[in-house]
DNA sequence: ACTTGTGAAACTTTTCACAGCT
DNA sequence: AGCTGTGAAAAGTTTCACAAGT
């Protein structure tokens, strides 16, 4: 077949589409756990019921690792902990500077999470000059005039944005220019990248706004449809059929 | 498609695709900003650029609410704020609760943006006595014992749980059965709802990991397959991923 | 028996490219 | 001449259903 790339042995075909990428620290999660249980071997279905997909979906995700189950019987849990691990590069340690430490990256330095699993908090950089050598976390800010030297001798590739909006440009800008070349932003704006480097954006107004539309469908909806309680699913946010009009009060925002 | 909906005329056909829901903040908000410039009118092309996406599919999206444009000259920023607000339900006022007022549940709390935008938070809830009174953003605690009534009567519908992992499922359960029927969930854990009940969840390791995984491979790369710098493109995060993970909110330090 | 791994079908989302209106 | 709105094609994702192993 020609188009293109000369398939691989047969084990690993580059490419894992961006989809099954987002779903591996889930399963990755319930791995864990499983782990931690001591469980030694789990079924596809055990294991998308824990991580909240179907199993015809997790089956198809992994076969894109490569074949890791044993027909019959399931997967090992440690063996795919492991696959996984590998495969997300966790088994290496990524040091992170946390940029702009208000609220917000307060909260996130102090995450235990972060620690956790691969990731270490190099710095916590802000512009504030009252800051600098306070400790948060355990870890003493440092001043943004130092950020090119923190990145360079941390050898840091992963940086997070926690500054208003305002200045997120400007930092992310350095951080790139310093040699970052994946951003997590919390600031609510679009930010400007150079090819080649990643940007994943959280945004609580967005994902509030977008519960919202559902709401208000919801709400438009009103005649409960039957009101018989279904067994619950796990962890399904459907988008509800489609609900007839909805007739909107109007409040015009400012 | 099934059965048959006749109900309305012709303009508007019910469904607006996940994809496009998930984009619609993202307009509002480059639109909000246009139109605090006081830029009258915007072309596909403009507007897509500084909400970073393609054109096209902005055009596309936008089919999906109606005919809002005018050809040759553009969108009137105005109206398409309005009629966007609409869409997503931000014309009325959504009151909120934040579960778990920790370092992030506090972040979230302090978060300006919360307010401005159809939001407002309603009520914090915490878990620990010790907390109840104390004002976090001029708002004061409540204890969770309390928490179906503060739902009842504040009339939520959307619930925000910034607890622990371990307490929230647990959480979930008393919200939904007070009546929520969103839920905004920062904990790193899979909720389960029923049907009917949208759960969005926001989690920092998740990112990370993803992000590890695409730094992962530019480091696998190496060879710089040319190494040129390509010029800059507007904000692409890659993996647009999509789906009810993913992004969040951010928090804006103060 | 039981459960994986996977082609093929179904569905969703993005992109193309141009007709149609201003 | 310029820009929107949209069918149609392409790409990506999910689900189905069953053959292939253990």
């Amino acid at each position: 077949m020609a188009t293109g790339r000369t398939h691989r042995p047969a084990t690993r075909s580059r490419g894992i589409p961006e989809a099954t990428v987002a779903r591996l620290p889930l399963y990755l999660r319930a791995l864990t756990a499983l782990s931690e249980r001591s469980v030694p071997t789990v079924s596809s279905e055990e294991l998308a019921a824990a991580a909240g997909v179907n199993s015809a979906k997790l089956r198809k995700d992994f076969s894109y690792l490569g074949s890791y189950g044993t027909r019959g019987v399931g997967y090992d849990v440690e063996y795919l902990v492991y696959q996984i691990s590998r495969e997300l590069g966790l088994t290496q340690d990524w040091p992170v500077v946390i940029v702009g430490i208000g609220n917000l990256g307060a909260a996130l330095a102090n995450y235990g999470g972060f620690a956790s699993r691969g990731f270490r908090v190099a710095a916590l950089i802000d512009a504030d000059p009252a800051m600098a050598g306070k400790p948060v976390a355990g870890i003493p800010v440092q001043h943004t005039d130092d950020l090119e030297k923190i990145i360079k001798t941390n050898g840091v590739s992963i940086g997070v944005i926690a500054t208003p909006a305002g200045a997120a440009q400007q930092v992310c800008d350095r951080l790139v220019a310093a040699g970052v070349t994946s951003i997590l932003n919390f600031a609510p704006t679009v930010l400007s990248v150079p090819d080649g480097v990643d940007v994943r954006k959280v945004d609580l107004s967005i994902e509030l706004q977008i519960l919202a539309f559902h709401e208000q469908r919801k709400a438009g909806e009103e005649t409960a449809p039957g009101e018989g309680a279904l067994p619950a699913a796990t962890a399904r946010d459907d988008s509800a059929d489609q609900g007839p009009d909805g007739d909107v009060p109007a409040v015009m925002p400012a």
